[in-house]
DNA sequence: TATTCATATAGAAGTTTTGCTATATGTCAA
DNA sequence: TTGACATATAGCAAAACTTCTATATGAATA
């Protein structure tokens, strides 16, 4: 959750990112884990949850882990929520 | 996830109870116990939790608890989890 | 009032989740 | 090719979750 908050404002919760625009190409999992305060490793596994589960892709471009929400996924999963418990 | 499922078709899945309606009134523990095949003090709890989180009311009329869906909070959550994650 | 039935609470066991440290792998630059 | 940096994997410990059995409480009836 807190990950998919962060990276839902990705251009002003990274703005120091400087290896490429985070709203764009994504956010890397070292700044990530930065923000949170969890260790690399820890944010690593989350971040492979979240790719599998598809709610974001993780695009790598030479040492860095570009994080972005796939908006279509989240939406989709929102969907699938409210059917599932048939919210009105 | 699977008792606000069950309570969404409680007229079918419980038109069995004769103590009551089961849309109008709700369903009684023992009866969703059942169906899940848990024990009912498994069910007690997670009932406990589903009302503490505001999703089901209970409702005590003579030995039985009567629980039944609040529509209102869950179509809340779901705009909250929207909103929260920015789902467009 | 004693019994029966529905539900709640207590306590314990097994599993899953979440975090860490240590270390391996991948990638680039000197 | 070696060193530095980003990420991934392995392994472990603590906490949380899920379920159970045993038992207590509440409510109605014989």
């Amino acid at each position: 959750m807190e990950i998919l908050r962060l990276l839902r404002d990705a251009k002003q919760q990274f703005s120091h990112q400087e290896t490429a625009d985070p709203e764009a190409f994504g956010v890397c999992i070292n700044l990530i884990a930065e923000k949170l305060k969890l260790a690399q490793p820890t944010v690593s596994r989350h971040i492979d949850i979240l790719k599998r589960a598809g709610f974001i892709t993780v695009q790598r471009y030479q040492k860095w882990s570009y994080c972005r929400r796939d908006e279509t996924a989240l939406s989709e999963y929102r969907d699938w929520l409210s059917e599932t418990l048939s919210i009105g």
